[in-house]
DNA sequence: GTAGACGTTCCAGCACAGTGGAAGGTCAAG
DNA sequence: CTTGACCTTCCACTGTGCTGGAACGTCTAC
């Protein structure tokens, strides 16, 4: 099976096939006598199972980790649960992240609403964008 | 004012000042005769409301624009509150796909809980994930 | 024999906000 | 005069998953 061919029943450009193999997810294939590359049935399960491990949010690190310990001592499962529970906490922790950066972005809205711009003084650029001089404002709106 | 002075006091990096010339944020600064950047008091509250700016999640090409308004219309509060507007879209989506990731985890760890690992075939690296033959077992645990 | 559709390699770049280092110039103090 | 702290420039690198293109080889069909 040439690369061209396994690509189209991946769903992924050949670019993307020899970029994994140099990644170390894809094994390197048999070549022909010309240099071809020439990939067997293995080839298309290791990309499912590879598609599969994005879709969960394994980065291909992982990926490479993963594949190493199968090969190594046989079914990688623990080591696959101990990485999902790495990503759920990393996951976790972005959320959080992110709902705080929406909650400063919502308050800085409601901060808008209440400002005039005519009140806009130049040195500040905008004083919908709170200076350190005026963080706590943001961080506590209503502090008494 | 010389760039290590501005630095400290802005509790950022030279590194990081010439960077943010470089980006457009922050003006260039007169020179001394020798090539010294001279820095003056507007460079520090264009400092602060670049902080201020980027502590709300705009990127440095935002702070460009709305530096850019600022000088040529005005206050640039409408263009400011239009950005913050897209940023919390943005911050939705992004939101709304890390909590779907994450569920997509917690799943994945559930069927791990259920499955043995003596039963994980090789060619399929690990059982754990679903590869695109069994994937709408995980987007839909209970089929029946 | 030649066109065109494939294949190969390597190098560069994307977005983002810087950081690290090399090679050299400048300034004040001793 | 020299040491050392500071300044200048420029180039490369970080992490992630590819993509685009150049320059060239190979295979198939007409």
């Amino acid at each position: 099976m040439r690369i061209g061919e396994l690509a189209q029943q991946a769903g992924v450009t050949t670019k993307a096939l020899r970029f994994y193999e140099r990644a170390g997810v894809l094994p390197e294939p048999a070549r022909s006598p010309s240099g071809y590359r020439n990939y067997d049935e293995t080839a298309l399960s290791r990309l499912r199972f590879i598609k599969g491990a994005q879709a969960a949010g394994l980065t291909l690190a992982e990926i490479v980790q993963i594949v190493a310990v199968r090969e190594a001592q046989g079914p990688p499962c623990a080591h696959v649960v101990a990485l999902l529970d790495r990503h759920a906490v990393d996951l976790d922790l972005r959320i959080a992240g992110l709902v705080s950066a929406r909650d400063d972005v919502e308050r800085l809205r409601e901060r808008a609403a209440e400002l005039d711009p005519a009140d806009c003084a130049a040195d500040g650029i905008c004083h919908i964008i709170p200076t350190k001089a005026s963080n706590d404002a943001v961080a506590a709106p209503e502090p008494g």
